[in-house]
RNA sequence: AGGAGCGUGGCGCAACCGGUUAGCGCACUGGGUUGUGGUCCCAGGGGUUGCGGGUUCGAAUCCCGUCGCUCCUCCCA
């Protein structure tokens, strides 16, 4: 065998996709709930997209991007992310002019050219939701309840949502100001990495897990102490409606988070069952980036989470066997007749939504009773020379072994099937 | 990008201080049983031990290189 995937994407094989059709089932069922669209834009963008959007001195952009030429020279990118893609569609489709306020959520793999390691792929999925149009910080908390909703939907425990307000851009630039002048006189005892952030954003000093630099980064001052009146009064709403809805949270000083877009509300949802990925999802508001595209001004709130994660989690939590494709019935076959019998009953029963399959290797008898077991059919019928002239047989239910006599008929055969 | 560990049939493993023909379990195929399943019994197919080189009478085993995978740092979903 010569041919493997390429590093960093990974099959998913039909023996763990039900997880997957379960859990993008259920996001659609949530996100319907909260009344979210869905939305399904293009993996490929144009590369200034994302690294106008996202930001030129974010690691996504800087060294994790799937950027090629396309036979015209022109850069592309695969999308690393979703939510500059979906406000590019706002604009160019002109929604904005329609009805300003929308509400979208998607599905679908993202690229990063990263290391591989667990709970990270070059290609992995995301679902994410965007709620645009709306300044209200009464709109950040749905958002995050629709989180909490997804995760309360799966029964998963033991989550915790930490949440920070990083302001408005004005905010920012004077947080950035105040963490040099804080640094300033300690930064040549921190690790390399914080002095390089010194000068290239010095909010990502914040996310150091450098056991050093910890005593340093805990004096630094906190976003949330230096907000404008706007700023800070929107947070304060965000606190207090999560604590009128119930939904737990903590507050974290030290969360800035890699995309420039951010503005105000930023948030982590962490499961400690992910080991170093623990991000289960995360978000914020983003009143800034329509504008940037070049619409009129417009805030924007959303969140992204990953779908392997999310499966990781559900996996880690009920172990147990996962739920097989369903299949209604098995025709195991005798001869030619049988065979051809079978071929035409199938036609007939599917019409009827009956699932049903039939041996095509000319197995023998009790061979293809063992295989109807190992696909859990729920029903067994075989059919031979007495039944191909007689019209009638016997249907059996596998879990327990009853026959029934059956007309050998669509209508005699579904009868039994449908009925619970 | 940096660090650590691991590569043996499809999967999980054994053999490894060099020594017959590389074994075992699961899975797969057939038979026992050409008309009724899960158990059991028997048989069978499937490996250039990741790849390349070196040491040696002899390499899955030791050495070097290379590729791949996994985990960690970082960053994020």
């Amino acid at each position: 065998m010569n041919y493997r995937s390429v590093r960093g994407m990974h099959d998913i094989l039909p023996d763990e996709i039900t997880h997957w059709q379960r859990v993008e089932q259920r996001i659609h069922e949530i996100a319907a709930l909260f009344n979210y669209h869905e939305i399904r834009l293009p993996l490929i963008e144009h590369t200034e997209l994302f690294s106008r959007g996202i930001g030129e001195e974010t690691d996504v952009v800087n060294k994790e991007m799937y950027t090629f030429p396309d036979r015209r020279g022109r850069s592309l990118t695969l999308r690393p992310e979703l939510t500059a893609s979906v406000i590019r569609s706002y604009l160019e489709h002109g929604l904005h002019n329609t009805d300003p306020f929308q509400k979208l959520y998607y599905i679908g793999p993202m690229f990063r050219y990263e290391k591989p390691q667990r709970g990270r792929s070059r290609q992995f999925h995301q679902y994410g939701i965007e709620a645009i149009g709306s300044l209200a910080p009464e709109l950040d908390v749905e958002v995050i309840h629709l989180a909490w909703a997804l995760m309360d939907s799966f029964g998963i425990r033991g989550l915790s949502l930490r949440i920070n307000s990083i302001g408005c851009a004005k905010d920012r630039r004077r947080y950035q100001d105040a963490l040099h002048d804080h640094f300033s006189s300690r930064i040549k005892e921190m690790c390399p990495d914080c002095q390089r952030r010194y000068n290239d954003n010095p909010l990502r000093i914040l996310d150091c897990k450098n056991p050093h630099c910890q005593p340093h980064i805990a004096a630094a001052p906190a976003s949330t102490d230096l907000l404008c009146h706007d700023c800070a009064n929107h947070f304060k709403r965000v606190c207090q409606c999560l604590d009128e809805l119930g939904l737990p949270y903590e507050i974290d000083p030290r969360l800035v988070r890699g995309l420039d877009y951010y503005t105000r509300t930023v948030f982590e949802l962490i499961s400690t069952d992910l080991g170093a990925q623990d991000a289960l999802l995360g978000g914020g508001r983003y009143d800034g980036l329509v504008e940037q595209f070049g619409g009129p001004p417009t805030p924007g709130v959303g969140l992204a989470g990953g779908m392997e994660r999310l499966i990781f989690v559900l996996r880690q939590r009920n172990r147990g066997p996962q739920d097989k494709q369903r299949l209604d019935l098995f025709l195991a076959t005798i001869g030619e007749e049988g065979l051809r019998l079978a071929i035409q009953l199938m036609k007939e029963l599917r019409v009827h939504g009956v699932s049903v399959d039939t041996d095509y290797r000319g197995r023998s008898l009790s061979k293809q009773i063992g295989y109807a077991d190992q696909l859990a059919a729920r029903y067994l019928l075989v059919l031979g020379p007495d039944e191909v002239s007689a019209k009638t047989g016997k249907i059996k239910r596998m879990d327990s072994g009853e026959e029934l006599p059956v007309a050998i008929n669509p209508t005699g055969l579904t009868s039994i099937i449908n009925r619970r």
